[in-house]
DNA sequence: CGCTAACTGTACTCTTCGGTACATTTTTCC
DNA sequence: GGAAAAATGTACCGAAGAGTACAGTTAGCG
């Protein structure tokens, strides 16, 4: 039905619509502009996104969201100290500062996620993976001795990815990603706390 | 230069711009819904606002970003012991949750405060007094002693609100606000934990 | 009253951009 | 090698929506 050259096409076209959204946003984005980055035409893009512009916005959220998940795959496997959580805290802050408004994650939650509910629903789908991982880390850690068995690892996972997301926001707004780590500090203080104990 | 019922139609245009965002978000939003909902005409609406859209949508902005504070400030002011910290945590989660995704803080944040650089500065200045009033918040509980000395109050103050726009953003992806109150619940701990120290 | 300036209604222009039609070329596969 | 299917190029359409022109109306003010 489609052959490697057309997949290669079809993955031209959603790389460089992502390019172009993270460059200059969704809205200023038009499929004339993809379909120059990408060195195709309309009726290949309408071709393999028979649904237009809103489909392919949507495979541009399922690429973004999947590469997001993937950067931090490695880190989110090995989380089983304070030296590991710490590392995982720099590596995000730092990607986040160097990206600056550019960093797919917050292009992710902050633009594309947002113009469909189809889209959205990738986001959702991807906070609530991202949340399980952290979750499991919590997890990993306890097994390992560093965290006391009195924390609540669910609800200190939702505020560790509510950390992400609040950061990232601001570095979107203001340009500094000092929120950002400050938050993520928080937390990570909260999760070593001697007297940990149920949140709330 | 303009007469009261010349300001009053400003404002009028203006309010349904942000009603209209609010309930449709901003690229839904035409100049002509506006107008519609607004009970004026295309010549009105230049005759305010000479730039057309972008100088409205600031405009809107600058409303919204009002409307946020001063709703705020009553339980920012009052802001001295636990009690006080956590009706604040409850007015803002229920607010947040029962306006959902037409949150005026949300569309401010995720939608409106994106659209120029001029209302991202708009949005930016929102955070900084959000936030200062949150640290002098903190100064006045540590004053009536409910909060030790070494605790970092402008990274607390960081914190709280990174949570509040984390959870925001979260809720408008996920539908949800338990986010938006776990992680108030963990600024609030950390807050009164008997062993507050520097965050980081 | 009457002049001026602010205010408002109607109708139009002009561009942008998503989407379509259709002809043409390339690939696949028997 | 040749038919069928996939891939691509070019030219176009139509709607939407920002912004304009201009005429007409209302309100302030001496």
């Amino acid at each position: 039905m489609t052959t490697p050259k057309g997949a290669a096409t079809r993955l031209r076209i959603v790389e460089a619509a992502a390019a172009e959204i993270r460059e200059r946003g969704t809205i200023a984005t038009t499929l004339d502009d993809v379909c120059r980055r990408s060195g195709t035409g309309k009726s290949q893009l309408f071709h393999y996104f028979p649904q237009g512009r809103e489909q392919l916005l949507l495979a541009v959220t399922e690429f973004e969201a999947e590469r997001v998940f993937q950067d931090q795959e490695p880190y989110l496997h090995e989380l089983d100290s304070r030296t590991a959580w710490e590392a995982w805290r720099d590596a995000i802050v730092e990607t986040c500062r160097d990206q600056g408004p550019h960093c797919p994650l917050g292009v992710l939650i902050a633009d594309v996620g947002r113009y469909s509910p189809a889209a959205q629903a990738v986001t959702t789908q991807l906070i609530r993976r991202w949340q399980a991982a952290v979750r499991a880390g919590i997890e990993a850690t306890r097994a390992a001795g560093g965290i006391g068995p009195d924390l609540d690892a669910d609800r200190t996972a939702a505020a560790v990815i509510t950390a992400i997301q609040g950061g990232v926001s601001v570095l979107l707004s203001t340009g500094s990603a000092t929120h950002l780590e400050v938050a993520l500090d928080l937390c990570l203080d909260h999760l070593f706390a001697a007297n940990a104990r149920p949140v709330g």
